[in-house]
DNA sequence: AATTTCGGCAACCGCCGAAGG
DNA sequence: TCCTTCGGCGGTTGCCGAAAT
């Protein structure tokens, strides 16, 4: 048996907002705060789905975010990223504050691709594109090993970012939580408690990558930056 | 001026994991 | 332990305006 829709779908609202939405919306999500977004709907008097609600505020509403053009430094920053990280939208836009996930996502595949394409670099592996054939994935999904038929050569390691300083800094949690604003600043974050109760045999990777199968110990023997996550909490990364 | 093509972006869809009963 | 619900994520779609023909 599958699951139950989201919302009745016969009676919701679809396609674009129009204003008089958005200000239903934001006005009770001004009085009421995030969460709850299945019953916000009918709370709100919007005949929107739950998930609806929340895309519209995370991605529209939100007073926090910055709108415009991605300078230069974004720019950069979301390459780096982007090849530390794979497609891990919602992790890049944590870093970049006013910035969400949908929007880099956008950004990436309509102009950041391009350009790289243009530069003859592979926007999948960030490498130049005549090696990509042989090359192997930046992207930390599979990680480690290289190809058994390959000698471990400089060529085949993951590229370096000499110039992005993952500056780690290690710090109690209450004090991450007083910096942090009240609305989702970082998405679906690994809380400090669940890292030291069964995180403590996740590296690093796994723990931010939310490996599957791996909630409480990871086999990959990777040790991500030479870090294990109940060492640190990783929202406190900093980019320079 | 009309039509077609292209690019950008908002929104939707389906899946997953966590939490709770 | 299983099932259901909910929030969240990444991939994809479709609309709309701009540019090209």
């Amino acid at each position: 048996m599958g699951r139950s829709p989201c919302c009745e779908k016969a009676h919701t609202n679809k396609g674009a907002w129009t204003r008089e939405e958005d200000e239903r919306l934001v006005a009770h999500v001004r009085a009421h705060g995030e969460g709850c977004w299945r019953s916000l709907p009918g709370a709100a008097g919007l005949l929107r789905c739950g998930k609806s609600c929340r895309l519209r505020w995370i991605n529209y509403l939100r007073p926090d975010l910055k709108r415009g053009n991605f300078t230069r430094d974004e720019d950069d920053l979301i390459v780096k990223l982007h090849s530390l990280l794979g497609n891990k939208w919602s992790l890049i836009a944590a870093r970049l504050p006013g910035r969400t996930d949908n929007e880099i996502k956008n950004y990436w595949n309509t102009h950041i691709r391009r350009k790289l394409l243009g530069r003859g670099i592979d926007p999948v592996t960030h490498r130049p594109l005549t090696h990509a054939a042989s090359a192997t994935t930046v992207s930390f999904l599979h990680p480690a090993e290289p190809p058994k038929t390959q000698p471990a050569t400089e060529e085949s390691k993951p590229p370096r970012c000499p110039d992005l300083n993952l500056d780690l800094c290690i710090s109690l949690p209450f004090q991450q939580e007083e910096e942090r604003p009240p609305a989702r600043a970082c998405a679906k974050p690994v809380k400090m408690e669940q890292l030291q109760q069964g995180g403590g045999g996740l590296c690093f990777r796994c723990s931010i990558l939310r490996v599957r199968g791996a909630a409480t110990e990871c086999s990959c023997g990777s040790n991500f930056l030479g870090l294990r996550a109940g060492m640190l909490d990783f929202r406190g990364l900093r980019m320079k």
